[in-house]
DNA sequence: ACAATAAAAGACAAAAATATCTTTTATTAT
DNA sequence: ATAATAAAAGATATTTTTGTCTTTTATTGT
């Protein structure tokens, strides 16, 4: 099992493609973005148009139409997109599944899993969307297998 | 998305019951580990047969049978139950899916997410099967929903 | 207005994960 | 030997995730 569901990892990669193909204004088309980090190009338009409802990225139809982020929303955290699509329990679930895990009611596992989670949540709540930005562009990160 | 299947999430709780309901020796049934841990009965048995097969655990069937765990094996870190169900992806693999992520060709998070993943692997390359037994048998942890 | 473009929406399909049912095999006790 | 027990094995069913196809809607340029 991977950290993210491939869903999220498809999301993840392409709002960082996004942001740095926009941060300076204009807007990218669906077909260049599923190219960019290697993604199925259907499953990706209902992952982005997901997005978009939630109002994570924005979007415009017809001619020199395509999606793009608002400047503001280059300093979200990464954990908003990760919520959105994959939900909290990364953050604050039970390793073992456990609803009524607790501090009262622990399993075995749940001090160590606790801490884990909190690195987790604190890493992605201190990345932001638009962060990697010029290391994208300088191709100093990829997002393609 | 939760940090292990619901696979392996059954695995472990199981692995956990049998270590301290068998550590003084005996065999448990298992409708009364799936009891015990609160899991569908004969989606566990799958479960259980998978890790009988790669010798993690032990059976024996007919009267007086079930499932044991071999008193060394009690010394076993709990990263090999994960890895037998759930691969190791969450100890090596990249948080993007990529599969070329690596130190030369990093995905953004790829040095973030290394030191998480690698306090992931510590933890349960550290915890053993059998290390909270008596707690278990006190009472002080729980295994159920 | 009209044609072209590109995302949104809705329906559908395939694959994987989770769960259940039935039959077989090994073991024990009578 | 036989019956009872309990796991192993094989087949099937359901649900969720992932992926695709088709139609509709919004926008732009002519």
């Amino acid at each position: 099992m991977a950290i993210f569901s491939k869903t999220c990892e498809y999301a993840i990669r392409a709002v960082f493609y996004i942001a740095h193909k926009t941060a300076n204004g204009g807007r990218v088309g669906i077909k260049d973005i599923a190219t960019g980090i290697d993604s199925p190009e259907l499953y990706l338009a209902k992952i982005l148009q997901d997005l978009s409802r939630k109002g994570l990225i924005s979007s415009f139809k017809g001619p020199n139409g395509g999606f793009f982020i608002e400047p503001a929303l280059l300093n979200k955290p990464l954990s908003e997109i990760v919520e959105a699509v994959d939900g909290d329990s990364l953050f604050y679930g039970c390793a073992l599944g456990l609803k009524q895990c607790s501090e009262i009611n622990p399993c075995p596992l749940h001090n160590d899993f606790k801490a884990i989670r909190d690195k987790i949540h604190l890493l992605l709540s201190t990345t932001t969307i638009g962060e990697f930005n010029s290391e994208l562009m300088n191709g100093l990160f990829s997002l393609k297998k």
